[in-house]
Parts: structure tokens; sequence; C-alpha cells
RNA sequence: GGAUCCGUAGCCAAGAGGCUAAGGCAUCGGACUGCAACUCCGCGAGCGCCGGUUCGACUCCGGCCGGGUCCU
């Protein structure tokens, strides 16, 4: 029987290189549950794998869509989902790997998105005007008037389907056997190793490599691209843009915990020892062969 | 040495003799079923120090300390 190992925690605690390591112990195939790694051509700012380190280990949902294309959970649920199922059906051990909470749910828990004919723009109506709208449709939802995205979102795909976006029982119901994984450390070791991190980027060219990506459709909405953007465009220095990069993906480290401790009760956690990282290894691989 | 400006939360910054001292950023916490590395929400100080004036000073006056600018 398939074994399937899920790892998450937030960007830069060392998912990768576990994965990796875990995947070897187990003969498995990965599958990466990471929204920006999704995209072919953003290499250096996502922190991508690379070919050696995934080190013959079978890799898939990565570098699956264009940067022109604005790739949606739906279509990685779609994805993911038949290789993940394809992998159980030839009994192949699967160890999935990714910062994107969301998408990590998608997969292995059973969300449902409808098929939506068409989306529906509201610019001629104000926020409060939005929620209005929301409240009268459906009372008791969540969404903050600020939130226009999501007010415009609930509206859209109701006019679309018909269906209404509420708290659906069925998003912690799992489809699949699995043991999660969950790597940290503490904040300010990872606020360290993020700084460090956006400083190699840099090193290893991360401004050529948005130059020659900066017009497509999603790079402005990559962390460590449209902080370059504003660089290249004259609008701060570099100096302020690194330093954005660093504020920016912490940002993201922290909203990721938040998912994390709040979106999921059954993880099983593990501290990143940065000076020996087999002690890490190991102690996840006791834990899974247990 | 002289002149002058300034000193408000971790940072930037508004204001004012007497109701609860704007705002922004960061930090921290939180929400999130279709751009999710997205979008959004919540939380903090009593105003450099000492003394004076006043019914009352963070706001006025003096001194001190710290910083900027200019002059000799």
């Amino acid at each position: 029987m398939s074994k399937i190992i899920v790892i998450v925690g937030p960007t830069a605690v060392g998912k990768t290189a576990l994965s990796v390591e875990v995947a070897k112990h187990l003969n498995a195939s990965i599958i990466n549950a990471d929204a920006a790694a999704i995209y072919k051509d953003a290499t250096i700012g996502t922190a991508k794998v690379t070919k050696e380190e995934m080190n013959d280990v079978p890799h898939y949902m990565i570098d699956v869509s264009s940067l022109d294309n604005i790739y949606t959970v739906k279509e990685y649920q779609e994805e993911a989902r038949s290789i993940l199922d394809r992998l159980i059906s030839e009994n192949k051990n699967v160890v999935i790997v990714g910062g994107s909470g969301l998408y990590t749910k998608a997969l292995l828990y059973d969300y449902k998105f409808n098929d939506e004919e068409e989306s529906y723009t509201y610019d001629n109506l104000t926020n409060e005007e939005l929620k209005e709208k929301v409240d009268s449709i459906y009372k008791d939802n969540n969404i903050h008037v600020n939130n226009r995205k999501r007010l415009e979102r609930f509206l859209s795909h109701y006019e679309s389907t018909g269906e209404i976006i509420r708290n659906f029982e069925e998003k912690d119901k799992p489809l699949y056997d699995f043991t999660l994984i969950g790597l940290t450390t503490t904040r300010d070791k990872l606020y360290e190793k993020i700084d460090k991190r956006v400083d190699s980027m840099i090193e290893k060219g991360l401004i050529e490599e948005v130059k020659l990506l900066k017009d497509k459709k999603k790079t402005k909405d990559l962390i460590g691209y449209k902080e370059i953007i504003e660089y290249l465009d004259n609008k701060v220095s570099l100096e302020e843009a690194i330093e954005n990069i660093k504020r920016n993906t912490k940002k993201f480290a922290k909203r990721q915990y938040t998912w994390y401790n709040n979106q999921f009760d059954n993880i099983n956690w593990f501290n990143t020892d940065y000076d020996n990282f087999n002690n890490t290894i190991n102690e996840v691989i006791n834990f899974i062969d247990k």
C-alpha cells in the first residue's frame, strides 16, 4: 500500500531538503504543493528545487504553467490529484511538499470547486454595496467589508453557478490516508535564514532573472519579483528592494503559520536542526517508519 | 566658541495649555474554497531629562543631555 507523507512548514525552513531525503528513504516520488513553483522560469526567486537537489527523485507539479497564465487552485487540485491517484494505483510512495496551505488542503481534503461559466466584475459598486449584496445572499458570511476581492469572488461565483461559497463541512474531511509532517524552528532563526536566503538569491542572479520575466502577467505577484521590478522601474533603490523582499517573505512565513496552526489539526511538528540537518532527517524518518 | 532647528511607540510622522496624543510601516495575533508568495481584520505610547510659570503642560519659560545645519 502506498505511503503518503505530507511535509508543510514556512518558507525557508528546509522543506525541500527534507522532502528529497524522505523520498529517497521511501523510494517515493514528490508532488509539489507550492503555488509559486508551479510556474516555469521563476527559478531563483522561488527557491525552486534544482535538478541537483532533486537527486534523481521524480518531481511533479513543478514548472507546469507559464507565467503568462494565472494558474488556479482548481487546476492544481485536478492535475495534482490525477498524479497522486495514478501513483497510488501503481502502489508507489508519495511525498507531498509545499508551502501553500490552500493547495495542500485542496489536494488532500474534500474541497469542491464547481465549474464557473464566466467571471463577473463589479467596478461600479462600492465595498459597502458589495457587502450588502453578499449579506442578502448569505447572511452568515464572514467576509469583511474591506475584503473586496473576496466579496467579488463570492458574487461572481454565485452569479455563475448559483452556488454559495460558505463554510463547507467537507473541507476538513481527508480523502487520503497520509501523515502530516510540519517542519519548524524559532521565529528568530527562521528570519535570519530568510535574510540569508534573499542575499544569496541576489548573488545567484535574481535581478537578471526578473529582467527577463518582468512583463509576464504573473511575475508581479511573486515575492522576490515584485520588489525587484520596483527597483528596475527606479521606484526604490536596490537596498530598499532587498529589504522589501526580506520583509515580505517574513510576513508570508507568518501567514503560513497562521494557516497551519488553524487549518490543520494533525500536524506532527519537528524542529529543524540547522547545525546538523541529518539529525532532523533522522528524526522524521524514524517517526515515519514507526 | 556663537547662531539656529529638532528630540512624540521598534522605525517614519501629525498635533496640541485642559474630553480617550492623528496616521503610516514593522512586530505580534487572527480570517481565508478559484490570482493564496493573494486579499483582508485586530492590537501598542503619554510626548529626551530636571526645574519653573499655571487651577492645569506633552504643548509656554529656563537649564542640562542628545542630534542636525550654519558661522568664526
